[in-house]
DNA sequence: TATTGTTATACTCTATAACTATA
DNA sequence: TATAGTTATAGAGTATAACAATA
């Protein structure tokens, strides 16, 4: 059925399994109880700024693809609660610089603890090793990095 | 840091990637418009309904972990489009069985295809045997099944 | 005029609790 | 009384459009 033999029968499942674990976690963690009281997303944020240190909001939003009007809210609560800063861009004064507070690193180490253990549990079927391959994987297929570059949708044959 | 040799420096961030993942698809899936109109939970019930065969509503409920008062409205949807059907269970008559309707069958193909399009966009950095290996890991991480038992959170010692 | 961030609004998804009909 | 399904309601999450300040 399918033309190219190198997506074969799984062809077309694989996301729901992805958009089912990415259930599964969220429920898990809730159930948890993030500590931090980090969300996913501002947990992705903060990730993502600590890897890429201070960025616009603009580019921030399109990592995470999220609509800049959502970020604006999220950012709003995080930097209530000192875990990030914005600045003005001196060089562009329309733009807000977004960084990381020391507070929001250790809010991150943090849930990451938090969300290591979530993890454990979710993924209790794998092996340490094939935890890696599925961590490597996934993240090649997000583009061999962070959430970062704005890789536009796929003009791709479809 | 980690107590545990076996959930090395990945620990804690392969669920956000999931997530970032799951978020991309759905993004992208509603990009290409998916033509059978079927959403991403719509799209995990009829493929359920197709692996397990008739069940009762809070089984399927348990398997997709969404509360049984929200797979209501999401089967009125499904059998007013005739892609399901509801009849009582004559042993029991407060259980309604659900079944894939022939129609159903169709519409989940047609999404598949659809979905296995997206899927090339978004996984197109890895290679099909790469996919195989990611789906498989993904599989085995929700039980080596699809999202049928009602596996209880692990009570693990987090 | 174009762009960055913001506000306002609406729509979807989901969880919770109260209700019904059967058991 | 307990259970399966339903209804009603409230709260997130998110997309869209309109707006302010700056370029």
């Amino acid at each position: 059925m399918t033309s190219d033999p190198t997506a074969p029968a799984t062809a077309g499942t694989t996301l729901a399994l992805i958009d089912h674990l990415s259930r599964l976690g969220r429920r898990s963690a809730e159930a948890h109880g993030v500590p931090s009281g980090l969300r996913p997303r501002q947990f992705v944020a903060l990730t993502v700024l600590r890897e890429q240190g201070p960025v616009a909001q603009q580019t921030l939003a399109s990592a995470l693809r999220l609509d800049p009007s959502n970020l604006v809210g999220l950012l709003n609560e995080l930097e209530g609660s000192g875990l990030v800063v914005r600045r003005r861009d001196p060089g562009d004064r329309r733009r807000h610089i977004v960084e990381l507070a020391p507070d929001g690193a250790r809010a991150l180490e943090a849930a990451e603890r938090e969300m290591a253990c979530v993890e454990d549990g979710l993924l209790r079927a794998l092996s340490g090793q094939e935890r890696e391959v599925l961590h490597g994987l996934l993240r090649r297929a997000l583009g061999d990095q962070l959430p970062t570059c704005a890789e536009a949708d796929p003009p791709g044959g479809c």
